[in-house]
RNA sequence: UCCCCGGUAGCUCAGCGGUAGAGCGGGUGGCUGUUAACCACUAGGUCGCAGGUUCGAAUCCUGCCCGGGGAGCCA
């Protein structure tokens, strides 16, 4: 092969019209008479190859229309502009040759259920939506690190062997540290309030362990929490941090990754009002009432917001099962062509589908109803209080002021009102829920050895902790985000998992 | 641990008491600057496992296993 320069995808902006070098894998093929169509990526993007007869020469037309699917293939071409294709450009073959061979690649050029794709994560993650994926979860990522390094935070981390539960209420990992129970780390929070004073302003960013057998779209074993500590902030200067934080998250994701979130088929509207509009900011208290219809969030109760739900959902199903029916009398016409036939019992399945769903809603919503109407007040939200709750907004909210039993035991009550403390938790919109925790932390060490004797946690293990009490006690806090809930609400993913390379949560291990 | 839903071809699913089906993917041939291309032919199955009911079970019943969603717990 020729010398020419070697680029990315990435790159072809300035090489339109240019010989260039292309190292990467055949994505799709599709072969006509005098051409063969191989979509082409290289981990920067996707681009169209096109290996035309009369330029790359019958041999390789015919090598090209052989290629299976991910087949590692170096090529030589024209960067040509072509509006039609991704990215906008398209490449005129002359040469090419195989690097690594490709046989019966296991994912078909179709609709996969979730678990066959999991159990190939590894190959998965080439495509197109976990490629998008895993680029806005590094944006958020780099966001993170430069939000606080610009102001003047330091990172630093907790250990993942820790020799008890943080909180003392979630079930941890066990593994033996040289004959020793030690437990994979919950949280780096009180090791992060020992190095925030030390260093003022701190983030612990790592992987967290949580062994609960959670089957749920928000949980997962292991995962990545970012967790700032700052010594001397107040929980409204932590509000305030937070707000400023989640959007400038957002803003350098609608920046620098609106490619990305286009192949996601993500709609930005709420994104972007969660840019710009002020969060609102809400008490327990206030949060109970508007969960159960008492008070009005711009003249609108959760409950008339549910019931108009409700409605619309009932009449798109009654709509869906006369589709349904007309269906299946149109299948049970004799005499229908093959053809015919198997478009038609994919429209059947298609609204079966979209069916099941909207039963399922239309299942849920009087339980939401209920749930929201008999909430018992002094617990925590569930997962329908939270959806009933943030339905109502356009922005992430901020529940603060929460009840002392519920809380964790280091919260800081408040001084005018002691059966209240200053934890606050970050709500996101589009039913992504708790996608922050955190507050004001307790100082005083008598108050926090009551807490933790009311918690039945073992004090001599909290020594060190306590310590930080001992010895020049300040004002303190902090707040944890969620990394993956975080990029599954940005890319407007189904569940979690999609938002970690390799997903680990009760019933997988593998790959 | 509890509640709901599911397990049929490599993949996605239909069939729900009477001879095991379609689409995609694989193979062969055709057509075509194609966009999950298209058309024809073809190969491909202990219907999750075990037991029961029945003349007859993928289909009904019971138990177990596995998966999905939710509760609990939380980021």
């Amino acid at each position: 092969m020729e010398k020419v320069q070697q680029v990315y995808i990435s790159q072809f902006p300035e090489y339109e019209g240019k010989e260039v070098l292309l190292k990467g894998w055949v994505a799709n093929r599709r072969t006509t008479k005098n051409v063969v169509f191989v979509v082409f990526r290289d981990g920067t993007g996707f681009t169209q190859l096109v290996i035309d007869k009369q330029l790359a020469g019958e041999e390789a037309y015919k090598e090209a229309d052989k290629l299976g699917l991910e087949t590692a293939i170096e090529v030589k071409g024209k960067v040509v502009r072509d509006e039609r294709q991704i990215g906008g450009f398209e490449v005129h073959v002359s040469e090419f040759k195989v690097i690594g061979e490709s046989e019966d690649y296991p994912i078909a050029k179709k609709e996969h259920g979730i678990d066959f794709l999991l159990d190939h994560r590894h190959l998965w993650l080439r495509h197109r939506r976990p490629w998008a994926t895993m680029r806005i979860r590094n944006e958020v990522v780099f966001a993170i690190h430069k939000f606080f390094q610009e102001r003047g935070f330091l990172q630093l981390d907790a250990p993942i062997f820790t020799a008890n539960a943080c909180e003392g209420t979630t079930t941890l990992f066990e593994t033996d540290f040289f004959g020793q129970p030690a437990y994979l780390s919950q949280s780096g929070q009180l090791y992060g309030e020992a190095m925030a004073l030390a260093c003022n302003k701190i983030y612990v960013f790592g992987p967290t362990f949580r062994a609960e057998k959670s089957k749920t779209r928000r949980h997962l074993a292991e995962f990545w929490m970012v967790e700032p500590e700052m010594a001397f902030y107040d929980l409204d200067m932590t509000m305030d941090l937070m707000e400023e934080f989640i959007k400038y998250l957002i803003s350098q994701v609608l920046k620098n990754r609106q490619f990305e979130l286009s192949l996601l088929e993500r709609n930005t509207t709420i994104l972007e009002s969660s840019a710009s509009k002020p969060y609102p900011r809400i008490t327990y208290d206030e949060a109970v009432e508007i969960i159960k219809g008492t008070r009005k969030v711009n003249g609108r109760s959760s409950l008339d917001v549910l019931k108009e739900d409700l409605a619309k959902t009932q009449e798109e199903i009654k709509k869906l099962e006369a589709e349904e029916k007309s269906l299946e009398k149109q299948l049970g016409t004799p005499g229908l062509g093959e053809k015919k036939k198997a478009r038609l019992q994919g429209q059947l399945g298609k609204v079966r589908e979209r069916l099941h769903k909207l039963r399922e809603r239309a299942k849920n919503i009087p339980l939401w109803i209920e749930q929201a109407e008999n909430f018992p007040y002094g617990e925590d939200f569930g997962g329908a209080h939270e959806t009933v709750l943030t339905r109502l907004f356009d922005t992430p909210i901020m529940v603060y002021k929460w009840p002392r039993e519920i809380k964790a035991f280091y919260m800081k009550p408040f001084e005018d009102d002691p059966n209240f403390v200053k934890g606050v938790d970050m709500l996101a919109p589009e039913g992504y829920g708790e996608i922050i925790g955190g507050g004001e932390r307790e100082t005083d060490l008598n108050a926090l050895l009551d807490q933790i004797k009311k918690h039945h946690l073992p004090e001599e293990a909290f020594q060190w902790y306590l310590d930080l009490r001992r010895y020049g006690s300040v004002p303190h806090s902090g707040f944890g985000l969620g990394l993956e809930r975080f990029i599954a609400w940005m890319g407007g993913l189904h569940h979690v998992r999609e938002a970690i390379p390799f997903p680990r949560y009760y019933g997988r291990l593998t790959p």
